[in-house]
DNA sequence: TGACATTGGGTGTTATAACACTTATATTCG
DNA sequence: CGAATATAAGTGTTATAACACCCAATGTCA
């Protein structure tokens, strides 16, 4: 299986720098990641930011969230949250009211329907995650995931 | 600064899996060092994905590149690589010709301009992956790639 | 050789993302 | 109070991504 990144970008030379070759891993990574989960939320119609849409909600509870609220915890950064509620709207996987103490906030909730969908996708999600990392042990997913947290965190 | 991933997604519970949370470090990483990369290349007019077109096809010397070795070698799939090569064809920065031995074939060369402009950017670009990296040292920054890699490597 | 499969490139169309802008409500403070 | 500012949501438009499909050139093999 091709994993060197070297390889798959049939690069002779090294790398510039090791950030270079740090950043190019991630985005490699990510994109791998990401098109595995794609793979299993497909079927449903659901996108990878759709899908964690469906997942904060069901953890937010009965109030839901504001449309900046869903943008701002979002993993991807998503400017037109707007569209991307519209569309789970006409799915009826969510159901948004205006707030009556803020009138210019929306309230945005899961629908029966879409708490179906997102508990059903658990399983296979965690299958595919387990599928994709189960051959790393605790030590070295906890190491990565410290690791790119360090990443983001400045001073 | 915000960094934890918890603490952006504002959840009480901690995660459903050490798997879940790697797979979300890795996406959320990949979207803050990816738009930081995307400030730097938008003056040019570049998305993160030409900058590195312009790069494999500095790095394939006169014959250039065909359009599926191009495809191959995107960090980031991505289906439709002949428009995408449409647009920077008319930036002028790629040059296109079909070879004469095999017809099917179309090589994909960089302009004196498309050269210019990637040997400009290499240390703006070289720059903010310092900013962004540099506060990681040396060991870090290898086992994080080593980690990435395995990551990407089954069997 | 000639039918069939494969490979490489491109196109048509729809869906989504990105960007700038607008409207409605709420807050601030002279 | 009431004008100015800030905040929240949404819209119009353009650019790009995604998906299915097509055509031309080459390779394969009976």
């Amino acid at each position: 299986m091709t994993s060197s990144l070297r390889d798959q970008l049939r690069q002779q030379k090294p790398f510039r720098s090791l950030y270079q070759e740090a950043f190019l891993n991630v985005a490699r990574t990510e994109t791998v990641l990401h098109d595995g989960i794609d793979r299993v939320l497909q079927p449903k119609g659901l996108s990878l930011t759709q899908y964690n849409v469906l997942r904060m909600l069901r953890g937010a509870g009965d109030d839901g969230l504001c449309r900046n609220e869903i943008r701002d915890r979002l993993i991807t950064r998503m400017p037109d949250v707007s569209r991307l509620l519209d569309r789970m709207e006409e799915g009826g996987l969510v159901s948004r009211v205006r707030s009556t103490e803020d009138r210019r906030l929306v309230n945005t909730t899961l629908t029966k329907r879409g708490r179906t969908l997102v508990d059903q996708l658990d399983d296979a999600v965690a299958g595919e995650h387990e599928r994709q990392l189960g051959h790393l042990n605790q030590t070295q997913l906890k190491t990565l995931i410290e690791l790119l947290t360090l990443a983001r965190t400045k001073e």
